[in-house]
DNA sequence: ATACAGGCTGGAATTGTATCCAGTCATTGT
DNA sequence: ACAATGACTGGATACAATTCCAGCCTGTAT
């Protein structure tokens, strides 16, 4: 619909990129004929009506230094990797695998690497019993899929084809699901008679996410 | 010389950037005094003076819509609200308003709108007063800001330059600011004696960013 | 040749805006 | 009690800025 920019054109459409970039507020037409070399300021008019024609720009009327740049492509910052973020796990039915698309709530805009390790996933807690570890009902842990954990790690285990989040501490061939809450006993498992499934390691928390706000 | 902003020039400075972020470019007084219900377009001049006087804008005389925001690393494109993401806060100094420059540690690449109500910063919370609320020492408390708190909510509040956060709790002209750790004693503050300036409302909670990990 | 768009000069009307001055009212610090 | 500050109203003024009008060139399609 609009054809490419004359030479000129190019010029003050630059001009005005640049001011809002160094300014934080457009040029008016006096400031771009000043700039560009016009003796009058109906030239830089001329000129920004062509660019409004054309699409690059909107004049807003009557408004002093009105003009707009609208969906246009943002070059002043170094573009965002933009990853399509995290995606959060709701419940998990039994036996199936974390990650299956079904689980998918929906995606937390967050690139994988703001934790470390990175986190491949997000899971929502269900439950207080990792309350004294700061973990809430509700809250999302964030998740390195993992099977090397070191003691006193929170991990997110699958026992029976229940998902759960506990302290792990490692004695030999038998494992210790700690709950952080007096509430809960902690989960004693033998390697070598009952089968204990590592989905990964805890490495974040993040409450609040969308309206659940905090209690 | 920059002593914290009273809640109505927050209210001017909150709708100048409002305004940059949607038009691109910044509110004349008398848009100003539009949108704030002032009869006269001085009032506005007056807060102006009063933000640039405390260093959060920069006015260039004798220019329309001469607005600077010197501080944030403002870009003019209005393409995209949540670009840059949330500003980080770590230690804040005695007296100095919060979002200054110098408070800013990082950016945390989530948008504002993540949160509901949206978050403004992040703050690092120091200290375990809060612990029995799911919220310790290095965690980054999602803020909003505004002064509307209701009685039981989580708010960053100012006590003799001092910045706390706690639940808040309202009888009349009497608050109480109760740490969630039995440690710690609530503090009551009478609102006739004593100044207490509300910074925002906690409404979000992140652990484990960068490095940091779980406990 | 003629028409038409791009790219200007020069001037001028009109409205937008910044900025000053003189007050009022309430709160706070001395 | 007094001065200082924040938060305004109301009016006024001068400059800033948009926008219109009438032209003058120079190409380039018709």
């Amino acid at each position: 619909m609009a054809r490419p920019l004359t030479a000129r054109q190019q010029t003050v459409y630059d001009f005005i990129v640049k001011t809002m970039a160094e300014f934080g507020y457009p040029p008016t037409r006096a400031e771009i004929a000043r700039a560009l070399g016009f003796r009058s300021p109906n030239a830089a008019e001329e000129h920004l009506r062509a660019l409004d024609r054309k699409g690059v720009i909107r004049m807003i009327p009557g408004t002093s230094r009105g003009i707009r740049l609208p969906a246009s492509g943002n070059e002043s910052e170094p573009a965002e990797p933009q990853s399509s973020g995290l995606p959060i796990i709701g419940s998990v039915a039994a036996g199936s695998p974390i990650l299956a698309t079904e689980h998918i709530d929906r995606y937390c805009p967050l690139p994988a690497d703001y934790f470390s390790p990175s986190a491949d996933y997000l899971l929502r807690v269900r439950g207080l019993s990792m309350k004294d570890a700061g973990i809430f009902d509700g809250d999302l842990l964030a998740v390195h899929r993992t099977q090397q954990i070191r003691n006193g790690q929170i991990v997110v285990a699958r026992l029976d084809d229940d998902v759960t989040v506990k302290r792990f501490q490692r004695e030999g061939s038998r494992v210790t699901l700690i709950a952080e809450n007096a509430d809960f006993e902690p989960i004693v498992i033998d390697l070598e008679l009952q089968h204990l499934e590592i989905e990964g390691l805890g490495v974040g928390v993040i409450r609040g996410g969308n309206g659940s706000g905090l209690h």
